[in-house]
DNA sequence: ATAATACCTAAACCTAACTTTATGTCAAGG
DNA sequence: CCTTGACATAAAGTTAGGTTTAGGTATTAT
């Protein structure tokens, strides 16, 4: 059991925002000693799959309804698989948007290393869109599409 | 040369957007024909930048800073270069991120599938921490890392 | 005993990035 | 001529996800 200082700590979250879980119903069933919260390993991996959904985008009221799922019981299984897997093909997604950035992202230190080299930027732009050497032109072409 | 409302339909942005990156200094010495905003290539090339810098977290003020550096020059070619070279490094750690989070929801979808066919979760939790499915560990493993 | 800590609540406050509203201009078509 | 549609501005409003503030309780150290 720990107290929520010791969460705070842990999982390196400012006491306010788990206070803010709780009061959003993230957390339900949380024991309490005398008005204050023990966390046990059950609110541990609550915050673990928290941390989790809220990466993959998904909003607070819809990580209370999950809770509340958990603990309507067995009924709720395919409800939850069905979170997870739309969950999993948006961050699919996403993955593959962040790839593109990356790539624009190479590009872009390639284009001012050459920028900085040449002192100007006419001979890449002589360069574009088509004829930059191999590897950049698959960085180019991966970010504009 | 595109009025606003063909680039806001060819990027998939509002107009008002369009208007409000504007209004933050996102374009530079934009055109306008009596009061009325001219995109050039310049501007639509700025908007892929925005859009990859947003994408890298970057906040709209230093987009702006970016903007202007654009317009300063050849001198300000090394500003440029490490603010790229440091977004890589952050989208990087992000993927890395991001990575962790597929693994967690993949290994949610196999448990609430496991779950389902068994109509409960104690054979699963048996399982756990370390004797999972080979496959199934090394998701489990790298979530929780 | 008292002072420092760590906990508690309710409610007000904050921020970024838009979005909406209210109002107005201007060119083209019926 | 007048209405429709696309453009314009300034300023107020919105939203999620916290954070801060003000005031209180309970345990522990000196």
């Amino acid at each position: 059991m720990y107290t929520i200082g010791q969460v705070s700590e842990m999982f390196n979250l400012p006491i306010s925002t788990l206070r803010y879980y709780d009061k959003e119903g993230l957390f339900p069933g949380i024991e309490r000693q005398s008005g204050i919260r023990k966390f046990s390993e059950r609110e541990l991996e609550a915050l673990r799959v928290i941390e989790c959904l809220k990466k993959s985008g998904l909003e607070i009221k819809d990580i209370k309804q999950f809770m509340a799922w958990c603990v309507e019981g067995a009924s709720t299984y395919p409800n939850r698989k069905e979170l997870f897997e739309n969950r999993r093909a948006i961050v699919e997604a996403e993955m593959v948007k962040l790839q593109k950035t990356l790539d624009m992202l190479k590009f872009k230190c390639w284009y001012y290393e050459t920028a900085i080299l040449d002192g100007n930027e006419e001979r890449i732009n002589e360069m574009l869109p088509d004829k930059l050497p191999p590897e950049i032109q698959t960085l180019y072409d991966n970010a504009h599409t």
